[in-house]
DNA sequence: GCCGTTTTCGGCCCGACTGTTTTCAGTCG
């Protein structure tokens, strides 16, 4: 069973939990914790990383024993020190650290004073009113643990980025018509445009003696109250979704902002910085001693630490604050950038709109160029095109464009890589498109060095022009498929190819940790929407914001480049 | 447990809200 980066993550944070239980060093807590977010979140399989002999202390929060630990784990699946800590407590008490409301010293209470080891046996405590007698407790605690327990088994996950927006933008719209509002922004990880969010964050701006916190608390879509204060409130939406409301004056927006919109990882970093200067921050500004000597903006913010201001994508302490200091931050790439959109279907396939009706929509969105690509045979499901289809198509296009003006469309598929690596049309056909365009669209559980050498021969294909939705996962329900990444994206540096970011909001793959591989490895990124239909030309600026959270600039976007320039690109990747 | 243009030891972010208290601990973000 080969260890992946989230298992190992798995056992680093049930390690943090388990010393929380223990009441460890709190420091040598947050290490684990640390941990785990990084090995979570990079982009290469440390276990990759292990057989080539890479130091992994130079990960940023990995020291020699975290890296100890690290092989441990690659090269027997088991870390000794999980099985020590288990062996000293209960095997399932870390869950109930996941009840909102119990923290460490609340689960260790209950596990010590009346055996409570698992959510069935708190829930049944709860019921019976033996928590409330428990000094610390009471029957409104009691009342809450009951509930959360009950709540947390049918607990919302985190939700998909364009839903978030949905819920968000009409709570935006309700707390900005409140008395005395000036400004309503939603902050946390939706402002990060992480690609899902486990809740909402909104800040506002408003005048002493503003309705908004009593407005927020009465939204008709709130169904319970989680907390309320004079400046700060909680809500759960009947969807399950928690939105948390913060209300400053004006003076303190910017620190606010930079507070509410994270990440944690990044406002400790941050905090740190200014520890370091003599400087305090937190969500007023930035003091010395009493004196506020910024706060306003974000920008004086950062810049009362000696820092450019630093993009929203960028705040997850992977380095930022190192290249804001250097000077060195990328100028990431903007909606504005793209020229052109390489991944569309019409109605030829399982798309619903027409060629022209496409073209229309995309010049309307700015672009000046649009490849189409439709499915090809194998994926019957989608009526995907043979090759006398195809044809057919090709010239439907070229007919079209001389008619359109202002927007170019290019003859591209997205075809089936089967199996074995081959494509699911034959060379011939191919060898007419302005782009091709590989996808698996089967087989997602092959092991890994199969998965990897079916798409390293796929690119081996002298048509071959682009990797589409690179992982296949699709969020929240279909896991990606086992592939090396690394070799992939080498493998495409020396063929010159290139991979896609589908900016579908069900995909956004590449991951943002795979764009700064590719960044890295100079591969360049197509930002596309896979629109299959009219409106769907929209979902580009998803696309640009996890392009962002790759680092990714306009250079390093192919579709950021005019029509010439790309075909000149286009042009080069055949053989 | 990590980390270092002050340090290889001694630091490690900061504040709001709740509930149980009678001044504060615990939890959360």
């Amino acid at each position: 069973m080969p260890t992946h980066n989230a298992d190992i993550a798995a056992i680093f944070t049930e390690i943090a939990d388990l010393l929380d239980l223990q009441q460890a060093n709190p420091f040598r807590i947050r290490a684990y914790r640390n941990a785990a977010r990084i090995v979570g979140e990079l982009g290469r399989e440390v276990r990759a990383m292990v057989e080539r002999g890479e130091d992994l202390t130079d990960l940023p929060g990995i020291g020699d024993d975290l890296a100890r630990k690290l092989r441990e784990i690659v090269d027997t699946g088991k870390c000794r020190a999980l099985d020590k800590l288990h062996a000293e407590l209960p095997p399932a008490i870390t869950e109930l650290l996941h009840v909102p409301g119990l923290g460490p010293k609340r689960v260790r209470m209950l596990w010590h004073e009346l055996d409570v080891q698992t959510l069935e046996q708190l829930a049944r405590a709860a019921r019976d009113g033996r928590i409330r007698d428990l000094p610390g407790f009471g029957a409104k605690t009691e009342a809450n643990i009951l509930q959360a327990v009950e709540a947390h088994l049918s607990k919302v996950r985190r939700i998909k980025l364009i839903t978030a927006a949905q819920y968000a933008e009409s709570l935006v719209a309700w707390l900005a018509s409140a008395s005395g509002v000036s400004r309503v922004e939603v902050a946390g990880s939706y402002r990060r445009c992480r690609e899902t969010v486990g809740d909402l964050d909104i800040l506002v701006i408003a005048a002493a003696g503003s309705s908004v916190m009593a407005r927020f608390i009465a939204y008709d879509e709130a169904a319970e109250v989680l907390s309320h204060g004079p400046t700060r409130a909680s809500v759960v939406l009947k969807c399950g979704l928690q939105v948390d409301l913060r209300v400053v004056e004006k003076a303190a927006y910017g620190a606010a902002l930079c507070y509410f919109t994270g990440s944690k990882a990044h406002n400790i970093a941050l905090r740190r910085l200014a520890q370091e200067q003599g400087l305090k921050l937190n969500e007023y500004g930035v003091f010395r001693g009493r004196e506020r000597i910024a706060g306003a903006d974000e920008e004086s913010v950062y810049g009362a630490l000696g820092l450019p201001w630093i993009a929203p994508e960028l705040r997850e302490d992977r380095g930022e604050i190192a290249a804001a200091r250097a000077g060195r931050l990328p100028q990431l790439v903007q909606l504005a950038d793209l020229r052109g959109d390489l991944h569309a279907h019409t109605t030829a396939t399982d798309g619903h709109h027409t060629l022209e009706e496409m073209a229309l929509a995309a010049k309307a969105q700015g672009l000046s160029y649009l490849a189409i690509t439709e499915h090809s045979r194998r994926l019957a499901m989608a009526h995907g095109l043979d090759p006398r289809r195809l044809a057919e198509q090709c010239d439907a296009i070229d007919r079209l464009n001389e008619k359109l003006d202002g927007i170019m469309l290019l003859k591209g598929i997205e075809v089936d890589i089967l199996e074995d690596g081959s494509l699911d049309l034959p060379d011939a056909s191919l060898a007419r498109l302005d782009l091709v365009i590989g996808a698996v669209h089967s087989r997602f559980d092959l092991p890994r060095a199969r998965q990897t050498e079916r798409i390293l021969r796929a690119m081996d294909n002298p048509c071959f022009t682009m990797l589409a939705h690179p992982t296949g996962r699709v969020i929240e329900s279909r896991a990606p498929y086992d592939v090396d990444m690394l070799r992939v994206i080498r493998q495409a540096r020396q063929r010159g190819c290139f991979l896609e970011l589908n900016a579908h909001p069900e995909r956004l793959d590449l991951l943002d940790s795979h764009c700064m591989m590719a960044k890295e490895e100079g591969v360049l990124v197509a930002i596309n929407s896979d629109a299959h239909s009219a409106d769907d030309f929209v979902h580009l600026r998803l696309g640009i914001g996890q392009a962002r959270r790759g680092w990714l600039a306009a250079a390093d976007v192919l579709n950021a480049r005019p029509l010439p320039e790309l075909r000149r690109l286009l042009a080069q990747v055949r053989r």
